[in-house]
Order: structure tokens, then C-alpha cells, then sequence
DNA sequence: CACTTAATTTAGCCTAGACTAAATTATTCA
DNA sequence: TGAATAATTTAGTCTAGGCTAAATTAAGTG
């Protein structure tokens, strides 16, 4: 069994390696940066996960997970996402709070648990954010969802993923209406990153700022 | 925050201490077996526990929990009964299970989990295996059940709580019909403790040994 | 190309909580 | 009372995973 420090630098440098911007390798200080802990303290758990063979190392250039790496961090992240979508569910979090709480129980649950909450769930296949959940086995869909941010002036979408990364941005776009499945119209976008003003289906406008139309992921809807 | 061995710590020296046939302090060696740790780790932690005056430790003695020790135990057993039960009622677990998942999640859970489950479950006053739930403030019901082996023959009694110690014995009750709030009569007890013949509510006669029905708890009916 | 700066690694240290072996204390029994 | 035994504590190690300070490497600029 993974210990929790291990499995928390797996699920990080996953995540990292997946991001939008990503480079090839996940350099030290990204991975130190997510973990809040000094560089130095990333280097040694680096190395330790390189004897694990969960990643390769190339010194001074960065991190790269192998496929065993990433099939443990999909497990990781498996439970992660059903725990918040139950959270969610059952038991009334708001989406803001469910990736705290969730955090703290990844570690903590049993093969059977996760079994539970998925049958409980229905099987979802995507999570409290818009995620998509690995499966069991392994596999993840990689869905093309287009950024808000990147849409054209009259371009009708539907809402589908938001960044999860700040918890304060969830309580606005949920004050906002702007939730999953929410349907949206750019009816208006300013120069220079400047801000967007959206229709947002029955609910009437919104005027948002790039770095929040950044953080959410649309099906454009032709 | 308390780590987690200090948790756990506590929470074994607070049932110990509250055990049917417990001296007034408890043992090193008590202690160390239930924690599945050596002597000399227990020894290690309660003195940090003493530094901490959770317990007072009197050297060669034992160890008596303090107010404020008790009060953090309570808080412990709280959650691990509240997920017990939470486990039971809503993901279906039996009651062999439930204290193996609750030992790991007891430690992840927050204040606002607890309110929920405890929200979800109707405000429980008693566990999957009929123990008193802690309340929030720190009390706990001491309920005056007899031991099932103690009934004398011809008696009566409603089953009101069972020991949790052994898995295994849980699913033997189980199977047996022995749940909490069976009706019984004891319709045969054999000398130099032998086996008691019960009379099983809507259920037929059951023989059962006296180790067993030590760990039964009733309250007989007149 | 040499120099500066930023990123990374190394070296050495710390803490929590385990462990074993040895020393100490308490208890029991002749 | 004294010896044997059992329980407990002390002393000294170990491991995981942090930290800081110092050394090294890479990258960019005059």
C-alpha cells in the first residue's frame, strides 16, 4: 500500500502532467508549489518515487510518470471524484466544499467503499465538477470540451466542466447560475482580455472576467 | 489537532477503562496489546500523553484518563460510532464490517461530515451494535443492560447491545437471529458453564455457548 | 564567453512513532 | 526475607517525510 504522502505527490504530478499548459516533464517547484512543501522536500519524494519506477527523473529537467505512476494516480483520482460527487449527492455539499473534505477521505477508503458509493451513484462518469472519473480499470475519457473563454460573440454553449482550484470562484459561478449544464450565449466580448457578458439561459445576463470564463469548459452548441 | 495515534491511543485507554471487568487504572501491557504495538511504544506515547494531560501516569501503575482526556475519547468514539451506523443504514455494510471502515475514516472525517451523518441518520442515540453514541457536548448514556449469560432459566429479555470486538462472533449472531432487538427466554441453562438453550423470538430454539452469551447485553422483560 | 540568476539537488538535521535489548520495579512464593 | 518472574521503563535505533543552508546546474544576457 501507497502511503498518503505518496499517493498526494502521484495524484499532484498527474494532475500537473494533464493541465492545459502542460509541458512535457513536470519540473520540481510545480510539483513543491501544489504540494506547499520546500523543493527540497519534492526532490527526495521525486527520488523515492523513481525507485518505485511510478516515474522517470531526468535531473534538472523534470518528472514524468510511468504507466504504473499513472494508473495509481487514476485510482487516486477515482476516489477522489466519486467521494466529492457523493459528498454532493448524499449528503448536500455545496461543490465548493467537496474537494476539502474529499482530500482528507481519498486516503482513508476501502476498495468495498468506493464500490458502495459508485453503485449508489448510478456509475456517474463524470464528477461534481465536471470531471470525468477513471474507470475501475483504469481508463479516462479525455473529453474536447472548448473554453468560455476562447468563444466568439454569438456562439451558443452548454456548461460542462469548471476548474475546481479555487473554492471561492465555485461559490461565485454558483451565485452566478453559471453550474453544470447551464446553457450560455456570448453576447458580448471585450478587446484586450478585457470582460464577457453572457445571456445565460433563464436567468438573463452576466458580465464575467476572462480569468473566470478561463475556468470554465463548454460544449459549444452549433 | 490530536494525530492520529494519539486518536487511537485514547480511544483504547477510554474503552479499557470502561471495559465490564476494568481495574481503576490500566495497564501498560492492556494498552500495548489492543494497540498491537510493543510495551515499550506504549510506554513512549503515554508519557507524551501525560505531557499532553490527557491521562495522569502513575509509573509501574498505570494510567487513568483525565476530564479533558475522556472528553477528546468521547469525541473519537462519537465519530466512529455515527460512521458505524452511517456505514449500516446507508451503504448497506453489515455489522461485521462497519469497525474496520470506521477505524480508517474516523480520522478523515470534519465537524460538518459529522453533523451531516449525524442529520442523515435522525440524531442516533445508539450504534450499529447498540452502544451508546457520545453527544456532541460530551456525555455518554451508561445503560444498565444485563449479560445474556447471566439470565437465569425462564427468563425473558429483549437484546439490546453486543460486543463488537470479534467480527467473526457478529456474523455467528447474525446468522443466528441474534440481532438487536430479538426477544429471547431462556429455556435451559447447563451447569459449570455450559451451553444456553434460548428460545428465539419468531425464530425457534437456538443453543449457544456461555463466551457467546457473555457478549450479549439484554434488558429482561418482567 | 563570462556572469548572473533561477531552478534543482545535496547534505545534514528534526520529529513522530515505531522497534529491540537492557535495566528497573513490583509481586509472589518458598 | 530473598529469589524468581512478570510488568514496565529506559536507552538507543530506525524510517518517513518534512526543513534549511549550501552547492550545483541550466539558462539568459551584456
Amino acid at each position: 500500500m501507497l502511503s498518503e504522502a505518496v499517493q498526494d505527490y502521484l495524484k499532484v504530478i498527474y494532475k500537473l502532467s494533464r493541465a492545459p499548459e502542460a509541458a512535457a516533464m513536470v519540473s520540481t517547484t510545480l510539483i513543491a508549489e501544489r504540494m506547499e512543501v520546500s523543493a527540497a522536500s519534492a526532490t527526495n519524494m521525486i527520488k523515492k518515487l523513481a525507485e518505485l519506477r511510478l516515474l522517470e527523473h531526468r535531473p534538472y529537467q523534470g518528472v514524468e510518470l510511468t504507466p504504473s505512476g499513472v494508473k495509481m494516480a487514476l485510482e487516486i483520482v477515482r476516489h477522489h471524484r466519486l467521494l466529492e460527487l457523493y459528498l454532493r449527492q448524499a449528503l448536500g455539499y455545496n461543490w465548493d466544499t467537496v474537494d476539502a473534505e474529499a482530500e482528507r477521505l481519498e486516503h482513508a477508503i476501502s476498495e468495498d467503499f468506493e464500490d458502495r458509493i459508485d453503485e449508489a451513484l448510478g456509475f456517474p462518469t463524470v464528477g461534481a465538477h465536471g470531471e470525468p472519473i477513471p474507470t475501475k480499470d483504469g481508463n479516462i475519457a479525455e473529453p474536447e470540451y472548448s473554453r468560455l473563454a476562447d468563444l466568439r460573440k454569438g456562439q451558443r454553449a452548454c456548461i460542462r466542466q469548471v476548474s475546481d482550484r479555487d473554492p471561492e470562484l465555485l461559490r461565485y459561478l454558483d451565485r452566478s447560475g453559471l453550474v453544470l449544464g447551464t446553457r450560455i450565449r456570448i453576447s458580448e466580448k471585450a478587446p484586450f482580455r478585457g470582460p464577457i457578458r453572457l445571456d445565460v439561459f433563464e436567468r438573463g445576463e452576466q458580465h464575467i472576467g476572462l480569468d473566470v470564463a478561463e475556468a470554465i469548459y463548454v460544449d459549444v452548441i452549433e
